[in-house]
DNA sequence: ACGAATTTATGAATCGTTTCAATTCATTGT
DNA sequence: ACAATGAATTGAAACGATTCATAAATTCGT
């Protein structure tokens, strides 16, 4: 049906191997060929199969990416720094969702998989990483994105969510509020569970500070927006004077509850920092203070671990890329 | 190297079409064969070789999905309409992302084509679509995207856009304003210059009212906050008392300029609306008013249509799909 | 218990590209 | 003019899953 090498190569009076040169080292073909063959291709329409290609290679061209929320500004901002990083070394990004469940993230894990991706980047929805790791067995390389591996058994590229957390809450005291409420979930997932950590550890530095868990489904603006209601139901005596956020997202939905009721005001009665830093903190109704994680970088320097560990097996053996996150003061956290 | 459906046949003691039998139609199958293929399978951790699976069928099970620019929110919530369109038919949807370029647009058309995509949905840049014809004359279905095809040359999912901009510039002229600027940019993309085309045709109706065009080079927040920063560089009189930003990253970046500035107030002085109604802006500084756009039905709709062509061919020739764009009143154009 | 009908299983051929050992062709020095 | 060297080309084999015509095994009716 549609056209192969071996239909240029008679078109063009040459050979498969040949043709196959063209497009792959066109310097060991002679001028004169080349031009032949260019334009048998041209005239024909040829385009390359690049299953075929693929299996005769064995691996693909392709690097998976799999994130745990495609619609989170910080995922696609990785997803933008792997692309670029992926493009030096003309390779291509596969960007897909495991929307936070653990079946998804097997489903497309065993599509990769399938697909013979040159390796995969994954920030996986728990610590249950065994299937990763018996793909991994199975000969494809992974690099754990935005979470470490405990064990070593993954490289990873990862920033400090235990200081950041710290940091977070660390500021709200800073700034003379007393009962904090910690907002996230699942807290199944580690990222979550250490920005807790944190915030817990500065808490307890400081005496007369209370730090309230309030557990949600997601980290979304929805989520935000059911826990921003569920506050303006309380006595006012029982709401926190400061919210830290476990995402943007989830911080935008607070905030907008919030604002829309006018009945509390944002920094005086409550302050908010979220995670993440995505464009839109600085957009929001009070700017949002935010703890900013280097997103682009992050994803590059993944890739770069990536190839690493395919160009020369055990070079990046269990490596750990930590960088420290930084708070970034906006409205929502000023003083009076 | 890895394992192929022949070792799992020898381990099983079976020949390699029932190997393929059980894969593919396991009901064909007798039941202990099944369960014997089945524990060879696990047992030696076989993966699918989904390279030689997609030589020998020809095509693939994929879906190319080629938008202007991922990280509008627009653009990711189609990718999600089409995501679940795709996966009831258990199709997936590659993402990628042509940043306006055409030479991007080139270069992962030829991408999506080598890999044998069983169609392609896109948002072209520019209305050249020559490489597109070429391509589908070569046999990959192509639905567009957000864009019409005049000459029914492909199917289209798309939004009335003149309508959209005349909607948004009526509702300035509805609540009072007169000199109104329109911002957005290449002009050369189809959406925009369709938005400018209705925002003309409303404000032409109006005696009285002024349209400024003010052209960015994307639309981005980044833009949007030079735009806001050189429209307080005027004189007072020589400013808009309504902007019209051809989507919402931008408009947010015009308010967030503005904001900071506390020189001019939004809605009193100035007016904003924008364009797609991505979720975040109902939690900008002001909640912004915006032409809201059906992004996951347009996902979800332009998958059948290319399902529909593909298991179908000519069923669905030239059928153009045209939603209607719909106005969301926000704060950002209170009347006062 | 026998042949017919039906259910299962087989394995060689195929998809289109790349690889690589073998061959042919062109160039150079003597 | 000839061997030697290097450059260019050739074409069969290989990658691994699927297909399908054929063969084998099982079930059924009488």
């Amino acid at each position: 049906m549609s056209i192969s090498v071996r239909d240029v190569a008679k078109k063009a009076g040459v050979s498969v191997g040949t043709v196959s040169n063209v497009l792959n080292t066109p310097d060991k073909v002679a001028e004169k060929t080349l031009v032949k063959v260019q334009g048998a291709i041209d005239t024909l329409g040829f385009v390359r199969n690049d299953a075929a290609r693929q299996l005769r290679a064995g691996k693909s061209r392709s690097i998976g990416l799999l994130v745990l929320d495609v619609r989170n500004p910080f995922f696609t901002d990785i997803a933008r720094g792997a692309e670029e990083a992926a493009n030096d070394h003309n390779m291509s990004v596969l960007l897909a969702n495991s929307d936070e469940t653990q079946e998804r993230e097997k489903q497309l894990l065993g599509l990769f998989e399938e697909q013979r991706v040159a390796g995969l980047l994954v920030s996986p929805v728990t610590s249950d990483i065994e299937e990763l790791k018996k793909a991994q067995a199975r000969g494809t390389p992974i690099v754990l994105v935005d979470r470490q591996s405990k064990d070593k058994s993954f490289c990873s590229v990862s920033v400090d969510d235990v200081a950041g957390g710290a940091m977070a809450v660390q500021h709200l005291i800073d700034i003379g509020r007393k009962r904090i409420l910690f907002a996230g979930g699942p807290i199944g997932i580690e990222q979550i569970s250490d920005r807790l950590k944190g915030a817990e550890r500065a808490a307890s530095k400081s005496k007369g500070v209370s730090l309230e868990t309030y557990g949600t489904k997601n980290l979304t603006v929805l989520e935000g927006r059911a826990l921003g209601d569920e506050i303006l139901t309380r006595p006012k005596t029982k709401r926190p004077d400061a919210i830290f956020a476990a995402n943007d997202l989830l911080a935008l939905g607070i905030m907008q509850a919030i604002v829309v009721s006018k009945e509390v005001s944002i920094p005086k009665d409550i302050a908010i920092v979220g995670y993440d830093d995505i464009s839109f903190a600085s957009t929001a109704f009070v700017s949002l203070t935010s703890i900013r994680q280097p997103s682009m970088v992050i994803g590059a320097q993944a890739v770069e671990l990536l190839l690493m560990e395919t160009e020369n097996p055990g070079s990046a053996k269990g490596r750990q890329v930590v960088f420290q996150p930084e708070l970034i003061v906006r409205d929502s956290t000023a003083r009076d």
